[in-house]
DNA sequence: GATTGATGCTTGACTGATCAAGTAATTGTG
DNA sequence: CACAATTACTTGATCAGTCAAGCATCAATC
């Protein structure tokens, strides 16, 4: 890499290296018919109370925008992986609802995507692991 | 995050705090007229042998297709900050050199940068830092 | 030394995301 | 209670990057 402080070595390998993952886990999420975006917010919305969040919540969990998470639910509606529902409360926020086939599609794509990437984790310990999260935490 | 496993729950991490993280990058650049991925092509340049590279060359070292490159060039070759050469043995090959002026960008946009991201770094240990560095090289 | 295949790069069409502006609903304040 | 500020979301314009196709050059083989 040359020449670089350890922060800034940090950088550029984290860059480098979520950028050829994240490939990796649109090839085995293609299989599914979804992006690893698409799988993160089935994710969060799998484990919510009752299978729904905010549209605003979705944003922060997958680091989008209001708007990139507007385009990116748009195509998941269209083919029934999620579902819009309105707040009584609030009339200003709309809801988003993972269906029964979402659900599904979810349970799938996460067996391919552990499948994926429990293989390139295989030789690397827990306790480095941990020490990564922690790392990772901290630069937030 | 709940319920993933830690190959998953790795990815999703390093997704967020790496988009973060770049968004910072671009944020302190910004000041120099540059983003992150035109920092990292005067980066690499710098450390070159006379300061050039080919463009397939550059497109490994940060991580962006062929065709990236010719469209990130474009505009640093615009504003003078790497210029064209020939290959006189193979007239495929477009050379990228870095101009006096673009070195003197690097040199400013790397102090930006190394003062940003310092501060990220500074409550994580050598140790730490460096586990981290093996782990990402073990993913790739 | 002509042909076949690989390599380096560019271009057009597209995708996934952002930002800025706008709308609508809600909350807080004089 | 009115009205200003804030919040939730959508939309048009744009941007950074990909992919597929194409062009030019080079290398290997017959």
């Amino acid at each position: 890499m040359g020449q670089l402080p350890p922060s800034l070595e940090l950088l550029f390998s984290l860059s480098g290296t979520v950028g050829k993952l994240t490939k990796k886990a649109d090839r085995a999420l293609g299989v599914h018919g979804i992006s690893l975006s698409e799988f993160m917010v089935l994710h969060h919305l799998n484990y919510a109370q009752n299978h729904i969040m905010t549209r605003t919540e979705l944003a922060d969990a997958v680091n989008l925008t209001a708007s990139g998470i507007t385009r990116l639910l748009t195509p998941m509606e269209k083919i029934h992986l999620v579902e819009k529902e309105k707040n009584s409360r609030d009339a200003r926020v709309s809801l988003v609802k993972l269906t029964f086939s979402g659900r599904d599609i979810y349970k799938y794509a996460f067996l391919s995507c552990k499948n994926t990437f429990d293989e390139s984790v295989k030789d690397i310990s827990q306790k480095q692991l941990s020490t990564v999260l922690e790392v990772l935490n901290k630069l937030t």
